[in-house]
DNA sequence: CCCGATTCTCGTCAACTTGACGACAAAGCG
DNA sequence: CGCTTTGTCGTCAAGTTGACGAGAATCGGG
């Protein structure tokens, strides 16, 4: 872009943005992920409208005038999920603008949500059925509108590998958990089996990650086990302290990391 | 795509996005990072327009009608830095659109650039001076345009990351270079000295990361080292394989990962 | 009330990786 | 010809991982 070109106009203390640049309509999706029934699932929403009427397709929608891109994305899961999630938001990245929306140019800045299993979820406004779907499905048998099969590879990929060295896992969990229900939530996620003992040797021997709630389960079989909680600050990114929109920055708090079993 | 779906305004060739959607003018702005005299550096230009003339910013410009996310990053690069630069281009993340702009919503989709040191770079057609800078200095001292200099330090955290686990280091290199080289990318970017010795052995021991060539240095003082290239596909992710627009996916290779030296 | 099943937790041990460092190899320089 | 510089190979203690044994604490059924 040749800045020369920027003009004022007259009457504005400002100077104008250029009269070349694109203005593109901007959308929010969001890959939400959950563990449920020991498996990762994605909630997907049945699209009402066409493009892709009838299709599958990630929660997500166009960003409104006047709204920053976190805000956008809360609101469209709120609309279409019937939902204010807690868990961890990041973003993920942005797609497009050429040859991913019928429409025409349209920019997708794709967001990722971890959360604990949120019941679900009343049919959005202008969407038909929400619901949890095992992620391995529809990666394998995946037809999503638009790119959203590539988004949610895209996602996947970043919470696997995000569990390695972050203690984003326990953003899937509830208040407080078992060393156990955090191992299945690895498992879930890299689809693999975990040793308990060594995984329960990591997960409380890593400094920052976990704090003893002194309290233990009661009621289920086998031994009781104690709860924990996320260590304060563990899933803290940038993101909770200020209103700016931006990129996710996830302190690494399991060093070393913990490492998928490589094939 | 399924373009019978699309319901077309009359008169209009861009149907069906909805009219309360935002549209947005969107810029790309590039954190350009290589390694010169042992140091980490960053391309800066000089602001010759309003808003912040004369102040430093990241190179980068507003996306143009019809054109795609990296196709505007690069053309960016090559109007203001004179330059078509060899390296690792990658999506870093978006930003905005509130706040950060005093012309109004801006969104800006920022890059990282890894490259060998590529000579300097002509003043661009619309900017003042274009030239390196050590990024350590723009870090503490930094009054840089518009909220650069926190998508630098971003860019530059993710640069840190990265050389943990993927082959990005050879991005900063020639294509053909030594493991002392090499190494003297990781001291340089992490701020550190690392061991000759056990760098070698983690270099030259991975799979996957260096490739033999045959030959050996030449001229310089001390014993003649061995020259390698990056292993075939290292430092390739998605974005060399096609046309779209997304973040990066760069393969892990370090495995386990070279870890920075921790306080 | 005892017994097995289940689940959590602690301990042990070999294999591997890292960090620190000694030693040698191969060039240039005076 | 030694001396310096730089690259490469080895050695070794310390720490981490992966595999597994064994005990602790609870539930449910005979």
């Amino acid at each position: 872009m040749n800045r020369a070109d920027e003009t004022t106009r007259p009457g504005d203390g400002d100077p104008a943005v250029p009269p070349d640049a694109a203005l593109l309509p901007v959308t929010v999706d969001v890959v939400a992920l959950t563990v449920r029934d020991d498996a990762l699932q994605v909630l997907l929403v049945e699209r009402g409208v066409d493009p892709f009427r009838g299709a599958l397709a990630l929660p997500g929608g166009f960003v409104l005038p006047g709204e920053g891109l976190t805000a956008a994305a809360t609101r469209e899961l709120a609309e279409e999920a019937g939902v204010a999630p807690p868990g961890h938001l990041e973003q993920l990245g942005t797609y497009g603008p050429l040859g991913r929306d019928p429409r025409g140019p349209v920019l997708s800045v794709a967001h990722l949500l971890l959360a604990p299993d949120f019941g679900v979820v009343r049919p959005g406004s202008d969407a038909g059925a929400v619901a949890w779907h095992p992620a391995t499905e529809v990666l394998d048998g995946a037809t999503l509108a638009f790119d959203h099969a590539r988004i949610l590879a895209d996602g996947v990929e970043r919470a696997r590998s995000k569990l390695e060295y972050s203690p984003l896992a326990t953003a899937f969990c509830g208040p407080e958990f078992t060393v156990a229900e955090l191992r299945r939530v690895y498992e879930a996620v890299w689809g693999v089996r975990l040793d308990p003992r060594n995984f329960s040797r990591k997960a409380t021997g890593t400094p920052g990650l976990l704090e003893e709630t002194g309290r233990t389960t009661s009621g289920g079989a086998g031994r009781p086990a104690a709860l924990y909680r996320a260590a304060a600050g563990g899933s803290a990114g940038r993101r909770d302290t200020g209103v700016e929109d931006g990129p996710a920055v996830v302190r690494a708090v399991i060093d070393p990391p913990l490492l998928r079993p490589r094939a």
